[in-house]
Parts: structure tokens; C-alpha cells; sequence
DNA sequence: TTGAAAGCGATACCAA
DNA sequence: TTGGTATCGCTTTCAA
């Protein structure tokens, strides 16, 4: 390890300039309040001297971290087959990085830990405002996020009073399609593999399907939990592909469970679509890459980081932003559906 | 939008005590010198109030961020379907949670960028100290940031003189057991599909095959660029299948391209591994999902990130911490390999 | 337009 | 053991 070099401060700026600390200061952050020579002298200082500002000093002085907190609450197992969050990152990266953000991302295994994370980021004021992604239906994070009137985004929280802004991508529409699909391709068993109830998103997308069998005069009967995991899937394959009421066909929560319960039914002796077709919900790529090639219900998560993180932002800066609404999933329909025989 | 509180800050905790801030900070960071009803005292005014240092404050003046920057260079779409990054950030996530340290993630799109963004974090003193992943041949991180004297902790470099301490997961002997397999499955054309040459794990992997396919008596001979990517494998195959001397075994530089390699190959008619055996790098858990189940070499990114952190830490405290070398990576063999016929 | 000085919220040194 | 105070590096207010 070499040795650190002293550091160039604003104090050593404005000495070699010939300035007051707060004339650089000034001059420096293209405030208005010094003459033209003055900022160009400084700045010319300032980069002969190889200046940089201090984000310590900055943040207690300015009362702000530039910087905005997400916590992923993933068994680390997961995390690993888990492509859907690093789409998400890359939105509010996108966002984020040309306004002088940073992410700080942290990485818990159970929900308490969650909470704990959210508010010791927000107490410690380690961060500027937090994302609240994965919303569940009592979700502690928000209640407690609001009487500390911290800074933060909701991504798809349930409809009805949320106390901040919100990012939203509807997957209705495209659920009703895809069982309105199936119905046509004359499946009358049509089951769910939903992910975890206390969800807010699971709930969403189990209604969602509720309502698309009752719409197409479907009995709304079998689900079971996946989990959102490829083992959840696989488990769900055995229960329902071994069960009274056999399904012709499964739409999952997620891709994740989608294909565990593809290769689980593979694996039980059933032809994937021939037998029973399946459809998943996220559209991540790896879809494409499983044989049979997986239907799904694409979402933007790309697209929702940078909308959230967008929202965050201005509300840090305390702009009352409207919510976001961003064009709702499509369906995506693949060769692991098809019409029954 | 709620309205913020205002802050207890240690000042309040003190006054509230009737102590000195300096014996209020003493007690609160446990360490010696007040006593201990001095201690109980602050403390339970300290929790009675809500406390919670402030983050910023204390960076400014214990000239510490509490905060490492990892910097991910990857395409935004790669991004989405690359899960080895996201069990490397758990590894990292794992040791410096407890630790009251936070990771800045950031994402960025070229190299330029990159170097640039870990400069920033560097020199605005953002973070304590970085990672130092995917290292490329000539990589100016590394030389700037020694420059700089800046903590840093190395993944993987190239063996030689390295200014950083460094975790190891050597992969040679793992791609040679792969070789020497082929080669007892009778296999004599076994090609490569590398990364992008200007990566050092790209090139070591290379040479682990060239040295691999010397010791068996083959001709290491064809070689085409990945890109570690599935569409970079895709092209690989696209190259390699309908090429002069068709090989009869591929060994991919990574598990997102040899899915990539296998499926266009089965797609322009061939059969895995009937007429082509196929074998990846990493152990991605998708390559468990694809049929034929892919074979490959597991490496261990979440144990590695949790080295590096290690290793950054302690150089961040001024220790000198050893070099970390992890098991070797493992050959898994999986349906994709088979004896040529 | 410029400069002096008061914070921001901690830590840590040094007397008492 | 305790308390006063300088300090970290910046922003911002307020006089001059």
C-alpha cells in the first residue's frame, strides 16, 4: 500500500487564488456573486491544484448525502439467480449517477433486518431518501418512513393512500390476456403459482388472475405458493402435476418459479406445452434461453428504476412530483404455451 | 410528503445527560474513559431521546466514510440476465454489513467512465476504499488509484506485481480436469470461446486452455470472442458450427455464452452433446435450468466478495492484511458433456 | 463583488 | 474521570 497524499481542500483553493474560502465556494459551485475573472481564476486554480470537494464536508454542510438508499431483501442463494434487481440498479444508476448520486445498496435476509436497514439509513441520514421496492401488505418500512417525513418512493405499492410518491407498472391487463388466451386455446384449468401473500405484488397479480378466470367463466380454484423461487416452482409442479385436478396449464408469479415448474413437469414425465402449458410474469432473458422458450408477462424494471428514481430525487429536493404511471406489462407469448389437445 | 423532525444530535443527548459532548461521545462509542454510570447515564438519555449519530457528521470528523464503491462496468442489458454480480455483492454485503459499513454501488456503461467513477469516489473521499474487479490488462484504475494511495482491494489480477492486496479463485486446474475429460471422451477439436481478450480473467482462461490442450497432445486452435455474452455465444457458434473444422467440444470462457453457444447450435440442427459437448465457466445456478443441464466450472463469487471486503477493510484500518487465496474452482459435469460417438 | 465568521455534527486532544 | 475546545471541509449568511 503506497501512502496517501495530502489532500487539496477549498481552503488551499481559495489561499492560491487569493480569495476568500466562500468566494471559491461560490465561484466554484457556478453561483452567482463573483466576477467572471474571479470564477476563472479559481477555477483554473482549482484544477491546476487537482481539487476535489470533499463529499464529507459537502454532506454535513449541506445538509445532504447525495445519495439514495435501496435494500434488497433476498436469501443470498436467490440473489444469485435473480436477474430482475440488477435491471432495476441499472434504472436508477441511469438516473442517479449524471446528478452526482450515488447508490448505496444494502442486502438483507429476512424482513426485520429490513425495516432496521431502511430506518437506521434514514436516522443516521446516510442517505438523502430511500427506495421501497417489494412492498409488502403491512409494510412497516412506510408507516415508519412517513412520521419520520424522511424522503422516499414507493414502487408499486398497493393502490389506496400511500404517503409518498409512487412508481407504477400495471400487469393486469396483460394476466387477463394471457388467461383469455389460454381460454381460447381451450385450457379450462388454468392454475397459479403465486409468490409469497405478503406481498403486495403477489396479491395483485393473484386478484389479477381471479378475475381474468371469473371474466372468462373459469372456476378461479388451484394455487399454490412458488415462492417467486425456481425450488418454489419445482415444488408446485409436484404438488399440482400430481394432484386430483391436474392443470392444463400454470401461469407463475414469476419467471424464476416459471421455469422451475417447466422443468419439474419435464422431469414428471409431462410435455411442456403438450401437456400443460405455462407462462411466468417479469419477462427477464433467461426466458429465451429455456427450452421450451418461456411465455411471460414482460415488465420494465429498467425502465421503473429510473422513473422511482427520478421521483426520489425531486422529493429530496422537495418538489411535489405526480406519480408515475409507466406503460403497462405486455404479454409475451413463447413456445411453453399452447393450444390443448 | 410529511415534515421532517428535527434532529437529536449529541449535543441535545449531553445537555439532556449533564455531560460534556466529549464524555457523551466517550460513552456512546464505548470507549474507555468515562464511567460506567457516567456511560449508563448517556446511554439511556441517548435511547430515551431517539439518538442516532449523524452519518455525516461523524465522516467529516472521524475521516471516514463508512462506505466502500464497488463500480460495475456492464451494459444495461447484460446487466439484466448476468446473475454473478449479484452473488459477489452479497459476499461483500455479508462482511461489511455488521460492520456498520454501506457499498455504493455504481453502473456504468464504458471503460473511460469506469476508471473515472472510481477516481471520483476516491478523490471526493465518497467511499474509504474500492474494489478492483474484472480487471483488464492494462487497467488505469490501478495505477491511479496506487498514485493516489487509496485503499483498494484486487479480483482476481494478473499474477506480477499488484499495489493492492488481492483475492485469488484460481480456475487453471478446473479448465485442465475439463480438457483432460474431453479428451478421454474421445473428443480431439475442443474450441474456445473466450471473453474480450482485454480482460485478464478473459486471458488466463485462455491460456489455462491452450496449456490444457498441450498437455493432452491437442492442437489448441480455435478460438472466438464471447464477449460473455448469450448472443456473443450465439455468434460463436454460429462461427464455429458452420466452420471448416467444426469442433466436436466447446469450453465458454463464461455460463451466459455457452447457454448462448448451445442453444443457436441446437437451433442450426445440431445436438448437444450428441454432436457438440459444451462447458461453461462460473456455475451459474441457470445453468442447472437449461437443457441439457450445462456443465462448467463453479467458481465462488459470493465467497470471493466476501474476502475482498475483508481484505478492503482491513487495508482501510491500516492493516496489512495477506493475500486471500479461495478453494479452486470446481469442474461440474452436467448433461451438456458427453462422450463423442 | 468580496471576506469574515457561524454553523453542520461529530471526534479527540489536552487541561483541569 | 470530566469538560472545554480545536478540528474535519464545506456552505451560507451577513457586513463591509
Amino acid at each position: 500500500m503506497p501512502t496517501p497524499r495530502e489532500r487539496v481542500t477549498i481552503i488551499d483553493v481559495a489561499r492560491e487564488a487569493g480569495v476568500a474560502i466562500s468566494s471559491a465556494s461560490t465561484a466554484l459551485n457556478g453561483q452567482p456573486g463573483v466576477s467572471e475573472s474571479t470564477r476563472d481564476r479559481v477555477r483554473s486554480v482549482a484544477s491546476a491544484l487537482g481539487y476535489v470537494p470533499s463529499a464529507r464536508g459537502r454532506a454535513l454542510s449541506a445538509k445532504r448525502a447525495y445519495s439514495v438508499g435501496l435494500v434488497v431483501e433476498r436469501d443470498f442463494d436467490i440473489l444469485e439467480s435473480d436477474p430482475f434487481f440488477g435491471a432495476f440498479i441499472g434504472g436508477i444508476e441511469e438516473y442517479i449517477a449524471p446528478r452526482g448520486y450515488v447508490l448505496a445498496l444494502q442486502i438483507t435476509q429476512d424482513s426485520t433486518l429490513t425495516v432496521d436497514r431502511h430506518l437506521a439509513l434514514a436516522r443516521s441520514r446516510r442517505v438523502d431518501g430511500v427506495f421501497l421496492n417489494e412492498i409488502k401488505a403491512d409494510d412497516a418500512r412506510v408507516a415508519e418512513l412517513a412520521e419520520l417525513g424522511f424522503p422516499a418512493v414507493g414502487i408499486n405499492p398497493a393502490v389506496g393512500d400511500f404517503p409518498f410518491p409512487a412508481v407504477r407498472q400495471s400487469g393486469t391487463e396483460a394476466i387477463h390476456e394471457l388467461v383469455r388466451t389460454l381460454a381460447e386455446l381451450d385450457h379450462r384449468r388454468i392454475a397459479h403459482v403465486s409468490g409469497p401473500p405478503h406481498y403486495v405484488h403477489s396479491l395483485e397479480r393473484i386478484s389479477a388472475w381471479r378475475e381474468a378466470m371469473e371474466a372468462v367463466g373459469l372456476q378461479a380454484e388451484d394455487t399454490v405458493n412458488g415462492g417467486f423461487t425456481s425450488d418454489g416452482g419445482r415444488r408446485a409442479a409436484d404438488v399440482l402435476m400430481t394432484g386430483e385436478r391436474r392443470p392444463t396449464a400454470v401461469f407463475c408469479a414469476n419467471d424464476l418459479s416459471a421455469i422451475g415448474f417447466m422443468n419439474r413437469a419435464i422431469e414428471l414425465g409431462f410435455r411442456v406445452p403438450e401437456d400443460v402449458s405455462v407462462a411466468g410474469f417479469d419477462g427477464i432473458n433467461f426466458g429465451e434461453h429455456v427450452r421450451p422458450t418461456l411465455s411471460t408477462v414482460r415488465t420494465a424494471p429498467r425502465h421503473l428504476g429510473r422513473e422511482a428514481a427520478r421521483l426520489l430525487l425531486s422529493a429530496i429536493d422537495g418538489d411535489e412530483a405526480a406519480d408515475s404511471t409507466i406503460a403497462p406489462a405486455r404479454l409475451v407469448l413463447r413456445d411453453s404455451v399452447a393450444r390443448l389437445r
